[in-house]
DNA sequence: TTTGGTACTTTGTGTTGCAAGGTATTGAAA
DNA sequence: TTTCAATACCTTGCAACACAAAGTACCAAA
């Protein structure tokens, strides 16, 4: 049973997700547990089937890459690096979240 | 040919629209054509095909509300109009909208 | 060698934004 | 009278995507 709000706050995060994604790794690189855990802290909450295919998405549109780590336990991690490309889109992203932020606030007033 | 810029804001403004219909008319009785005017000047163009059928799934939540009223010129217009429990629903978003808002903020720093 | 924890991946489903095309009403021009 | 243009509403088919659920693989300790 979901309540409507469930429903609200998961429709306004899609679109969003990407430029996250971006966000977090701009600052370090990080592998997808992480990365999981991280959006469960800043209440962007997103779960595996989400996020797997969606850096896959991103790491073919050459945003981000990548490299294998040993984990201290477990299998090997993937880490995901932002590339030139990946910064690139993120100021994009800064410019219309801002521009939207901006558009949403007129609307409400 | 379509930029990447284009297909951000796009992306972005997903997830947002239903909230961009309550807000408008929870200050004022719209049809469907004068919605996307408003839409256009707010920056949160959309099309024919994306808007009708979200006014269409809106009222069957219950949402919203329609009127005919003639026109001036032309077929009669379908007047929405905001219910109580849009009103609700539109409180609940404002509150999932000003949360995110701070989640990306928080994000970005 | 089995168990439990960690990590990555895939499949199927439902929703939704959009391009494109369709229908209907009206008034004015040809 | 017929045609045209403007207005307005609606539908269809497609592609993208978030998610639930299930699957695969690695490792170490019991």
């Amino acid at each position: 049973m979901e309540s409507a709000t469930d429903n609200v706050r998961s429709q306004m995060r899609k679109g969003v997700l990407e430029y996250c994604i971006l966000s977090i790794l701009s600052q370090k690189e990080a592998y997808a547990s992480s990365l999981l855990e991280e959006l469960k802290a800043a209440n962007m909450l997103v779960v595996e089937g989400t996020l797997y295919p969606l850096l896959i998405r991103q790491k073919n549109q050459g945003l981000l890459s990548y490299r294998w780590e040993e984990s201290p336990q477990g299998p090997p991690r993937k880490y995901y690096v932002i590339t030139e490309k990946g910064r690139a889109q993120l100021s994009e992203m800064d410019a219309a979240w801002q521009e939207m932020v901006e558009s949403i606030q007129a609307l409400r007033h």
